[in-house]
DNA sequence: GATGAATGAGTGTTCATTCAT
DNA sequence: AATGAATGAACACTCATTCAT
């Protein structure tokens, strides 16, 4: 199943995710993906079946890390600190890496794509890492949370569509105040 | 500017929100359109200029109404209580016209779109009514929130992607958990 | 089923049958087949559904006529008359439709292709007519033939390559020269 | 002229013939011959310079062994003997090398290959066997036959098509049916 | 003697747009 | 006010061929 990475399938990669985070997977073209890599059509094609492959393969790839970094984030803390990490994490990831974090945006509510399981999958599992932290505060409070997975869709929606702003349309901003405005009001989210 | 509303024009526009909420913009065809709208190819051009035009439309549409709502729904009220509400018609927005704020969501943050401008002044009027409720809220309690901006964001974000997650993918939970859910957590987005 | 033929249609359907003859159906390619029939490469698309279906169309056509022509020359004969006359029509067709006659032949064993069964169903019609024709012999002369679908063959092959190597190799020889060297060893086949 | 034939060039030979066998020298890939052929690809192009080299001599090699095993069985024999060898062997190579002759059967009147030349004379050759019994037939009836050639043609392609659709369509029939029914009947064509 | 990653011209197909009616 | 046949540029994808190893 895991295909080795070859320097030329990250190159493809790599500007599929540039394309696609400036017009959207669907007016992203092959030909612009290859010239964009710096490798003929032909390779595209030698080294993913289609390009739905190659997008899956981003989207699933983006969702994976995403959550190895919350994993890695949350690491040794729980409950309010781990939702602290989680929301500068985030952050870190939106602005570091807007171009991916944008397609993920795009796709994150269709259902019309060959990757629809696997990208639910993966996207599921990013969102686990903040519902298990919501669990948690309720936990250290005393009082269990209610509708923790809605609580962590709109936790998550919070910082992306917060974040997006930010680094889509205000990138001027330095980050420590992104991070300062944010973190508080995310965890009050929680504080029933 | 604004062109008389023919019921020909107006059965366009409701067949491109279907289409378009199903599987995006771009891979909305024409003829799709145009056979979902039940009138002939022609007829989308004697109505519209472009495709363009006809997304143009819907999108300035949906925001000019969804702002309309907005304003609706604060009329009278203000600081928490205009959040309240405006929290509860968003929502209801969300799971009655589904296909309309997803494609509302997936545009948000492009930038290569011929009507990036009108799309942004639309968005930014939206997103005025939450700014406007939050600084109220702020003004309430005697201090000032800052980044109120960002801070607007965030709550529409929260509302969006817990309520687009809600519709698509969990439709059957009841409204009214979901609002109980969510409207208490997003006003404490705002009582630092 | 059956599409109202517009020149259109007949245009494009005579352009692939030219090419076609002359370098296969895999090898036609649809601007080619554009070009001939002088129309744009869409137009070919507006009026069939794709290259499979234009060239599914030019077999079953080709194959139903055929035996249209063979049907009408042994109206009103029987047995050797009517071979006689199969013979003749059989001959004609291949001198003034060698292009369609040369795809025919080339598509007869492939058992890889969307129209097999189509095609097949058509072919059968085609050689019952001869089929026919030998059981009639075999009545006239008080001996029932044996096998006489595979005669059938025997007999279509031997006036399709006979034919066809005159046509292609040779088309200097006049037709009567073809026929009446043809017509009796055919018939002969039959007289056991 | 005659390279070796090492292993690997007679694997790729083979590969190539069952490939296009099934599908058409234009729709055979060399993807397909290599994976077939258990070898890379590159390896095709090092025992070939191209695949037009290949079904040159995929078809160049067919017609001349074909044309040996014609001359083998005719040995000692002559006229009628001769003609009843033909048909047997015939048919015996139809049905043990069908891929081959569907390959045959399809380029017989093909005349934009590289290889027209090339495999005409080869063509020819295989005819000319036939070609020379029906003149001995004649001799031995004392009446030279008319066009010899154009009914060997005939001759041929009897055999040929009802051969094939044996082979391809009814292959349970056995040979021994298939060739009693044939021999008679294809003598009697030149028994004027 | 053989490999397989890489190539790019060429293929079938799509689709926004036009225009005569 | 509306139609639908026709267009052609652009698209995803294929495949014979090359070449460094």
């Amino acid at each position: 199943m895991a295909k080795r990475e070859t320097s030329t399938r990250q190159a493809i990669l790599k500007a599929a995710i540039e394309i696609a985070g400036e017009s959207g997977i669907t007016a992203a073209t092959m030909d612009d993906i290859a010239v964009r890599a710096g490798v003929a059509k032909g390779s595209l094609y030698y080294n993913f079946a289609s390009k739905d492959e190659i997008f899956a393969t981003v989207l699933q790839q983006a969702l994976v890390r995403l959550t190895e970094r919350f994993e890695l984030a949350v690491e040794g803390k729980t409950g309010v600190d781990a939702m602290r990490a989680l929301v500068e994490v985030f952050l870190e990831r939106i602005v570091n890496d807007t171009a991916l974090i944008k397609i993920v945006a795009a796709e994150i509510f269709r259902t019309d794509r060959s990757w629809v399981v696997p990208f639910g999958i993966a996207r599921d599992s990013a969102l686990a890492v903040f519902e298990r932290a919501i669990k948690e505060i309720g936990e250290e409070r005393g009082s269990p949370t209610p509708q923790p997975k809605l609580l962590a869709s709109a936790a998550f929606g919070a910082v992306l569509v917060a974040g997006l702003e930010w680094s889509v349309f205000e990138p001027e901003t330095p980050r420590t105040v992104v991070t300062d405005t944010l973190i508080d009001p995310v965890i009050r989210l929680f504080l029933s």
